[in-house]
DNA sequence: GTCTATAGATTGATAGAC
DNA sequence: GTCTATCAATCTATAGAC
């Protein structure tokens, strides 16, 4: 018999529970009976509970990185042909439009959008390293043109502010419908008033 | 006999160990061990682990709440008498000056400095209840006064961007020296650079 | 590939002697 | 107040039958 896909309801599962209760408090043992399948298939499949974090990571990181790598790489280019200095948010919603858009978009990355904001914050060396070995990368790209864009500061400062708009953009994601810290508060908008919200938010501090 | 500060010793080497590993990955052994004091002596002393988390919040927070609503009532007082508005920067400072103090203050405060930023974005529930009825009031009264400085917006878009604030200053004090997430780049600032530089991030992004 | 069964370790909490 | 000893429940991971 055999599911052929026991995999991908691993996979889609532990995402789900990961982003919900987080990569600790979430047993191989909760994600194999939601799952409907067997506790030792984890380890079969996966070898280990963080390497599966990392295929979870892996499967929408991907994609994602390759869109605001692309988007990046087309505005460093429109620079140096134009010879002119790239805008602020032009920079920066290479990095969060693709990334923001996790919160509307249909179900299948609906959970992934917690998981990415509760890694954006997380001091657990395991999530944390996991997490951040995937998107070095980009971040160091997007310093660099951050750089270009804001000639007259320096790496670091611009860098602590990148860091300052991880953190508001983790609180976002997180809390996005899941209890906000001024729950009761800070509701009652739409998804893109928010994301327009911090965008406008980040593009400000930065440039300040 | 009876060592008459087991109980302060356990607190603080919780609020250590908590602000390090977190509260669900430090086990009351590892804080007993630690501390010099019998495993039964938690659950003597405070109940459970959750009171004793509760108890570390205590210690800290209310002199720290008394002080944030000091000059908070103090704007708000001079602002009636004078007839105009608060300025936006004067009453952030309020709740900003305070909390970014807990990063130079002594050894004393050096931990907690590191709790309350995590504190800041841990999605768990239960940390997240414990921290949260002990600043909601000051939170929501800080909200209160910046609707004052800002009458042109919404209760909600301020309070989404205080969230955004909050998430910023959850990432300084979580990482100021553990590793941030661009740790080889953001690191080459005193304390008060990035205190002022968080100021300046937060006071723009909420005014633009 | 899937299953049962279990090893081996750790946890929060408590009972009861002193 | 402090201690030892332990309960009962968890956990990840694996061995081995099918």
């Amino acid at each position: 018999m055999s599911e052929p896909d026991t995999k991908a309801k691993i996979l889609k599962t532990a995402e789900e529970l990961f982003a919900i209760d987080g990569f600790h408090h979430t047993s191989l043992r909760k994600i194999t009976t939601k799952a409907g399948v067997n506790l030792a298939a984890v380890n079969y499949h996966f070898g280990s509970k963080e390497s599966l974090l990392g295929a979870i990571f892996d499967r929408h990181l991907g994609p994602l990185n390759e869109i605001r790598i692309k988007r990046m790489e087309a505005v460093a280019a429109l620079a140096e042909k134009s010879g002119e200095r790239p805008g602020v948010e032009e920079v920066l919603r290479c990095f969060t439009e693709p990334t923001l858009a996790l919160l509307h978009s249909d179900a299948s990355t609906g959970y992934f959008r917690m998981l990415v904001g509760r890694s954006l914050s997380d001091p657990d060396p395991t999530v944390r390293q996991l997490f951040l070995q995937r998107v070095r990368d980009v971040l160091e790209l997007l310093v660099d043109l951050l750089c270009q864009a804001l000639p007259h500061r320096s790496r670091e400062s611009v860098a602590w502010k990148l860091q300052f708009s991880l953190g508001a953009m983790s609180q976002t994601l997180t809390f996005q419908n899941h209890g906000p810290i001024l729950g009761s508060l800070a509701k009652d908008k739409s998804i893109d008033d928010v994301i327009e919200m911090l965008t406008e938010f980040i593009v400000k501090g930065m440039e300040g």
